[in-house]
DNA sequence: TACTAAATATGATATTTATCATATTTTAAT
DNA sequence: ATTAAAATATGATAAATATCATATTTAGTA
């Protein structure tokens, strides 16, 4: 049932490069980040970089499902964000000479390359629309973020677990035969997502069935009436 | 009891340029952007920039502090973040060619610069110093923007509010008579970044009063026991 | 296949927090 | 200075959510 995974050589070849900052670059330049980067193959559950440990260089998801998160109070995870093939992770202790304040963990098996930092920040120098391009990830990153303060802050959990499904969905897709939410992830990672505990989550997506909202098959959820879930997540415009 | 409002004209003599990301820039350049900008002058509850307006350039902080909201669900205000002297504020928007997704409210008469869209984008590309420094302080707020989700996600409101009073100390310090947290916020808008209700807010404040950790002088707030507080707020490191 | 550990599910209960009601104090305007 | 409005304060109660306990199911592994 794997995916095979794709060994990038070249980033003039690369199939993710026009959906990621990299779009901006062009020719020579390419080549040249060819010679500045490594690909490296992941499996699932593994750490890309952790908490506390400083940046090499940008990452680049190549393919595979990655959850940023970090450590709360306790001991308990907080996932931060969601990435997938095109996205850049690792960026914001990269950009501020920080260490990482959380860890980048795939949710499967994924590819992603290493970037040089000496050679990206020489790229964003020379390029700024490269800088451009990375501004604006960031931008969007921290719309996310306020969004999500917002929503932690006024919204029950209720409402928040159907905004997280739809969030899912957003992010990964459905499934092309089963339409079920495209990611992996435990009902305590949901909860991890969502702000709330393991047993609130299961609990919640265990009432959405009964409502016929969704449809959990095993650990799979499938969404049958959408524009209930999006009553559900409280959500306007 | 108002402070003077000082009317900056010329950016070389800026008193607040070298706290604010143009510290990198020099000579020439800042004549040059002294005629991109203009000074203006809020009363106290003005609105700088509001929610859906379009930027038309990047606002940099001369004095007086402002407070950066949106309004969530049942137009309830969510206070995101604090500016002060120095700090730049719109620049999310502007950079991502977006509206504005917040607004940004005075909290006390202040004066505030707005640098020219165009000069500003201009001076990025060809002084990436000054791009790196816009990174930078994104970086910074980005960070905010996660902890802030941390602590939403996996503190209870009684922790949350003594963190609030650390916030608040640490971004505008203490009066300096009478060592109370110098900014007013009402205990609603305290209640709106904290992300409780307002009666919440009050009773909390009430019982750290009690509880001898800080003392209420009408609507100042005095620390008196800080150690107690940070225990409340259970913070670590 | 059988077995073990982990994940999911669900009930009962305790705790936290919001909401409603109302009193008191402070602030601002006349 | 007086008055009205707003902000703060506090009690009572309801609602939301976490926690604890214990099944049941699922997944991984010998």
């Amino acid at each position: 049932m794997k995916k095979p995974i794709l060994f990038e050589t070249g980033c003039h070849h690369c199939n993710v490069r026009m959906n990621s900052v990299f779009n901006v670059l062009e020719g020579d330049h390419l080549s040249e980040m060819s010679m500045h980067k490594s690909c490296n193959i992941y499996k699932k559950g593994q750490y890309v970089f952790s908490e506390h440990g400083l940046p090499t260089g940008l990452y680049c998801i190549n393919s595979g499902k990655i959850k940023i998160a970090t450590t709360g109070y306790d001991g308990k995870e907080q996932i931060l964000r969601l990435a997938k093939s095109g996205d850049i992770i690792g960026y914001r202790a990269l950009l501020s000479n920080e260490r990482y304040a959380s860890s980048a963990i795939t949710l499967e098996d994924a590819s992603i390359c290493l970037i040089e930092k000496d050679f990206f920040f020489r790229s964003m120098e020379t390029t700024p629309k490269l800088m451009f391009e990375v501004v604006k990830k960031m931008s969007r990153d921290l719309k996310e973020a306020e969004d999500h303060i917002v929503s932690l802050s006024q919204k029950n959990v209720r409402e928040r677990m159907a905004e997280a499904l739809l969030f899912l969905k957003a992010t990964y897709g459905l499934e092309e035969d089963q339409q079920t939410i495209l990611v992996n992830l435990s009902r305590e990672e949901i909860a991890d997502y969502v702000g709330t505990s393991t047993e609130s989550c299961i609990r919640l997506l265990s009432e959405f069935n009964h409502d016929k909202i969704i449809e959990l098959k095993g650990k799979k959820i499938k969404i049958i009436n959408l524009p209930l879930l999006i009553q559900t997540a409280n959500i306007e415009d």
